[in-house]
DNA sequence: GTCTATATGGGGATAGAC
DNA sequence: GTCTATCCCCATATAGAC
């Protein structure tokens, strides 16, 4: 049984069009960032008004938090429905190409920004703050385990290999291969992953 | 001889005001990004006021320009500068090492934004786009004969190397490792190095 | 060339009708 | 709850005095 069955025709769809909202506001974040989308482009590509928008959402931050929380909450929904018979490395592999994927398709990336502000503005939100808390401590986990398999270089600190990984999903090096080298979405998760597990360097370089 | 002791003293004055004013704009740029960054912010702290800012540079966008514009003069100088007997690896590590530290020191990266907008910004600038062109060749160069070398894989196509290259001087990871690692720069340096030429996987995995 | 003071435009947020 | 019309701040850019 779906939530939205739970609740009056109305209130469907009231749901209903705050996803809409969401994907546009997902839509235009991924292409123009929060200091350049207005609430008149979401407001646009969403298909109601201003006045509607703020309705749904108390300010341009709100809007922009609950999006953030929507990407997690996917990434955290993608890594419990991973195959049980996964190895800690696969499951990395894994997220990344799904993060990556998101991202192909006008997701998008977990670090949203470097700006002060936005990193600011979400860490106010303890919605936010919670399941990046949540996510974290299971890359944590996963990482060492696969440190101890052997699949993951001992040699560098865990926090340090994380922030690596996570910046992956942000990395400008997507557009660039999209852009100008043209590659296929398969090409660019595939050199994406090369690059993070195995860098540049030739066999055996160090 | 200085090229300064070619002109008047006011023209001296205003010169040096200028690179006072660039450097001012460095700063700003990279802590609060093109869009934050106002020209109140700018004008203060070059301690000077508002039109006489513009006096200088026509507008913010020629402004911002013109700091890209001579960091990465800076990058090929350093380039040009570097040891005779260095390899391509090494002068291609040189070369990423002396961004990050200018970046930790509060220096602008290479790709400064992945905002649509700056981009488009400083393509308009033949002064950029000429020296851009000139850095890429010399760095396609370099990869081209550290994969003959050896030194860089083989089986990666070059641009795909080059932008992760690229990437790497505006990775988040930075201020990750800086700001909630507590690392030192050097370890900084040491690490990023280590994740651009090695990767996280462990030895002998892809 | 430098300043004070100001014009102009855009964007976040809302009042009030329906 | 949704819209039209509006408020108001802030940031770019400039006019005009010295």
């Amino acid at each position: 049984m779906s939530i939205l069955s739970k609740l009056s025709f109305k209130d469907q769809a009231f749901k209903l069009r705050e996803q809409t909202v969401l994907d546009a506001t997902t839509r235009l974040l991924a292409s123009k960032g929060f200091d350049l989308m207005t609430m008149d482009d979401v407001a646009g590509e969403a298909g109601i008004s201003k006045p509607s928008l703020y309705k749904h959402f108390k300010s341009k931050e709100d809007l922009a938090t609950e999006v953030m929380i929507r990407l997690l909450d996917g990434a955290l929904e993608y890594l419990a429905a991973l195959d049980a018979g996964l190895s800690s490395k696969e499951r990395l592999a894994s997220l990344l190409e799904w993060a990556l994927r998101v991202r192909l398709q006008g997701g998008l990336p977990f670090l949203p920004s470097a700006s002060a502000q936005v990193k600011e503005m979400l860490t106010r939100s303890i919605r936010y703050v919670t399941r990046v808390y949540k996510l974290h401590k299971q890359m944590e986990a996963l990482v060492e385990q696969a440190k101890t398999a052997g699949d993951i270089r001992s040699d560098l600190p865990t926090d340090v290999i994380l922030y690596a990984y996570y910046s992956r999903t942000c990395d400008p090096a997507v557009d660039y291969m999209k852009d100008y080298g043209r590659y296929s979405d398969d090409a660019i998760v595939a050199h994406m992953h090369a690059i993070i597990f195995a860098g540049i360097g030739g066999t055996g370089q160090v």
